[in-house]
DNA sequence: CAGTGAGCGAGCTTCCGCTTGACTT
């Protein structure tokens, strides 16, 4: 009975279509792509003008059925995929999978999902764009190329299931490039210099930072001394009005952002509840890159926020893409309806939401004004000057609503307000104080800085932000870590009452929390690549192939044309590189061992990277060490190699037993008839003596005792312990839990191995099912 | 959990960009 077949690319947008139609009216989804190259093969024919084989994978299968049964019924077709280039192969492979009749088949479009969108687009229907087609063909075409001859390549030279692609290898470049950066880094101290002023008839303390900072201690310490016997004056007062605007509403990226920095989200932790709240209807699609909002959200906005707060508060706005690459087939991120500032749900969406809330209401807010105020204070004795800086918000407009936070740490915050006073006037010094401030190197990227960056250079979509961050930490090119920082000593004087007092102390820096950081692997695989394949792991390569699929959209050029002029020169340089090039290990010669006279080098070995004594060839077998987790193959010294072949050491005798200091996987560790104990912080596995050896195993043995509630003699395998978690059994390897009904110190040996059996046999208890 | 590091050779791996469930734990 339908007449009328509309197909959308996402089921949430199937259902809200077909609430603005009639009944004449189907409305289904294709769920995005419905066709691909196969999996398991290039898909592309070089030979024959790379032409690409398309094939309905397994689970697309029934989709593809049911649309097709529908479309046969159907007397007209709307094609309704998003308005851009991969929107346009969708509706072309539709056309082509279900055999469309392209009499009545039709290709609309709209970029906001309201009825009188939806019923304009129907009323001038088109035809699909082959050109813009083709362009999407490209780009899937030249990626499979790249991806499918490069990962092959890095099989044979680096390691076996690694991967190389236009996208995921420039995201670990950035990486192992920003990591290089900070080890080159070279941080230099200046002492910073802050006062506190009281003005003369004033009870108010001002803040003042020193137009001048000082390299060499002694010349802070001279200062100081200089600004005892001085007086202090005011030289001048400066106002000036200033603004402050909102920032424009959400795309993927920035969503990702604020996510990470306000709510700890990881990028896929944001995208995953992002779409629970996309398909309970309460916002907009998440995977945008436009910041355009419809006319619809922008009067409710008006509305919402003249009623809340009146209407000078309001100041309707239209944002205008700047990033590279943007193709806006949809809205910006807002909430559906702007009148629910809050929604119920778990507490993620619940925060995601009121965080989607305020930045789309905020985008449609006043400018906030502000008042910005300037003092500068002479010194007697010193030509130097000192600045406070005030601030005082005269109106908060959007301010009210919301905050966008940044990732610089320690950017200068301005004071609140500043009293008024005439210039001329004397002010009192209470205490100043000159400190050791070190220059910061560049921060390593979080997961949402470096999707920040992509966007940037015009690299990757945003539905492929979260992938690409989640498949670059599976090939092991980069991990997410956290890791400590060193503590260092800051030198500082302070001018109180008329002494000038040195007051050290100490700082932690350099500390890193959910951070990204290169591997071995990942090192390696980019220097390999960047010594063949420059080209591809340039920033601007996606930029300019971008451009030739315009010009190929445009109708400037022919695709497959575009693909053999780039094909030709790449697979040439494939060929040459797997016959010209040998195994990639990243091999370092490093010099010579003082003791043997023989070769130490550094490179990649099966399990990482490792230092090694002597020729892999020689009839002696080479000495090996693996390198530390700190330490990265491009740059160990020839010392530090030596360091880490002095371990395992042999630290002493103990109990007729050797002791020995290594370092393992989990830091540095002693050993004792075959027994582990990790060294802490204060113990070197190099320098320890015995006695503190011993002195360690005997306390590590003292707190094992204090664990044990219960064992037996009759099974010496089986222990009721003390753990983290409260009381369990422990059977050789294997854990059990207590019942919480029993009294662990009063359980029997037949009883202790009832649970054991109890719990080897039963499965594992299935977690409770989600709600929806 | 605290080791390994060679080579043989079969069979496997891999890209980016659209979109959601259907599977476990």
């Amino acid at each position: 009975m339908t007449k009328k077949l509309i197909i959308v690319e996402s089921p949430a947008k199937a259902r809200t279509i077909s609430r603005y139609l009639d009944a004449e009216f189907t409305v289904l989804a294709s769920m995005g792509h419905i066709r691909d190259l196969p999996d398991g093969e290039m898909g592309v024919d070089i030979k024959n003008g790379f032409r690409p084989k398309y094939t309905v994978s397994n689970e697309k299968q029934s989709i593809v059925k049911a649309l097709k049964k529908e479309s046969q019924s159907a007397e007209e077709i709307y094609l309704a995929a998003d308005h851009d280039r991969e929107g346009e192969a969708i509706a072309w492979h539709l056309i082509e999978a279900l055999k469309l009749d392209e009499a009545k088949t039709h290709r609309i479009v709209f970029h906001e999902i309201t009825k009188g969108a939806i019923v304009k687009a129907l009323e001038k229907p088109g035809k699909v764009d082959r050109k813009l087609v083709d362009a999407q063909q490209a780009r899937r075409v030249l990626d499979r190329l790249v991806g499918f001859e490069l990962s092959p390549l890095l099989w044979k030279k680096v390691k076996p299931s690694l991967s190389a692609g236009r996208v995921q290898s420039v995201a670990v470049r950035l990486i192992v490039e920003r990591e290089e950066e900070i080890e080159n880094f070279k941080s230099s101290a200046q002492f910073r210099v802050n006062g506190l002023f009281i003005p003369e008839s004033e009870n108010f303390e001002i803040k003042a930072e020193l137009d001048h900072r000082f390299d060499k201690a002694e010349d802070a310490k001279a200062f100081l001394e200089d600004c005892i016997p001085a007086d202090f004056t005011l030289l001048s007062s400066e106002t000036k009005p200033s603004k402050r605007s909102p920032a424009p509403p959400f795309t993927t990226s920035t969503l990702q952002q604020e996510a990470s920095r306000k709510l700890g989200f990881s990028v896929a932790q944001t995208m995953r509840v992002a779409q629970q709240l996309y398909e309970s209807g309460l916002i907009t699609y998440m995977r945008t890159d436009s910041l355009n909002l419809s006319e619809q959200a922008i009067t409710q906005a008006k509305a919402v926020i003249n009623s809340q707060f009146g209407s000078k508060y309001s100041n309707p706005r239209k944002y205008t893409t700047k990033s590279a690459g943007a193709q806006e087939a949809h809205e910006a991120i807002r909430p559906t309806d702007l009148s629910k500032n809050r929604i119920s749900g778990e507490s993620a969406q619940m925060k995601l939401y009121e965080l989607i809330y305020k930045r789309t209401l905020a985008s449609q807010m006043a400018d906030a004004r502000l008042e910005q105020t300037v003092l500068t204070i002479g010194i007697s004795s010193r030509l130097e000057k000192f600045i406070a800086k005030g601030e005082v918000i005269l109106f908060d407009g959007f301010l009210k609503m919301y905050i966008e936070t940044s990732d610089d740490e320690d950017e200068e915050q301005a004071d609140g307000l500043l009293p008024v006073i005439k210039p001329g006037a004397n002010l009192k010094r209470k205490t100043i104080i000159a400190e050791e401030r070190y220059s910061k190197a560049p921060p390593r990227y979080t997961e949402a800085s470096l999707v920040r960056k992509l966007e940037e250079l015009g690299i990757g979509r945003p539905s492929t932000y979260a992938p690409t961050i989640s498949v670059i930490q599976k090939r092991g090119y980069v991990v997410k870590e956290n890791r400590p920082g060193i503590s260092r000593k800051i030198q500082q004087f302070m001018l109180t009452g008329d002494i000038v007092k040195r007051s050290d102390k100490t700082e932690n820096s350099g500390a890193e929390k959910r951070k990204l950081f290169p591997t071995a692997i990942g090192s390696l695989v980019n220097r390999f690549l960047l010594a063949h394949f420059d080209d591809i792991l340039d920033y601007k390569f996606t930029a300019s192939v971008e451009k030739e699929f315009d010009e190929i959209a445009a109708g400037k050029i022919v695709w497959n044309k575009m693909i053999e002029e780039f094909y030709g020169p790449f697979h040439q340089k494939v060929l040459q590189t797997e016959k010209e090039s040998g195994k990639f290990t990243g091999e370092r010669l490093l010099g010579q061992d003082p003791e043997s006279g023989k070769n130490v080098y550094a490179r990649n070995a099966r399990y990482g990277p490792v230092v090694q004594i002597g020729e892999s060839e020689d009839d002696e077998k080479p000495r090996y060490a693996s390198l530390r987790k700190d330490q990265r193959l491009e740059t160990i010294t020839l010392e530090e190699a030596s360091l880490l072949f002095s371990l395992p050491r042999a630290v002493g005798r103990f109990e007729e037993s050797e002791i020995t200091a290594a370092i393992g996987r989990f830091g540095p560790y002693l050993r004792h008839q075959n027994k582990f104990y990790s060294l802490g912080k204060g113990d070197d596995p190099h320098t320890i003596d015995a006695e503190r050896a011993i002195e360690l195993i005997q306390e590590k043995r003292q707190k094992d005792l204090n664990r044990i509630i219960q064992t037996f003699s009759e099974e010496p395998d089986i222990q009721v312990l003390k753990g983290r978690y409260g009381p369990y059994i422990s059977k050789g390897k294997n854990n059990y839990r207590i019942p919480k009904e029993e009294n662990p110190e009063k359980l029997t040996l037949t009883k202790i191995k009832a649970l054991i059996e109890e719990q080897d046999n039963k499965p594992k208890k299935t977690a409770s099912r989600k709600k929806r």
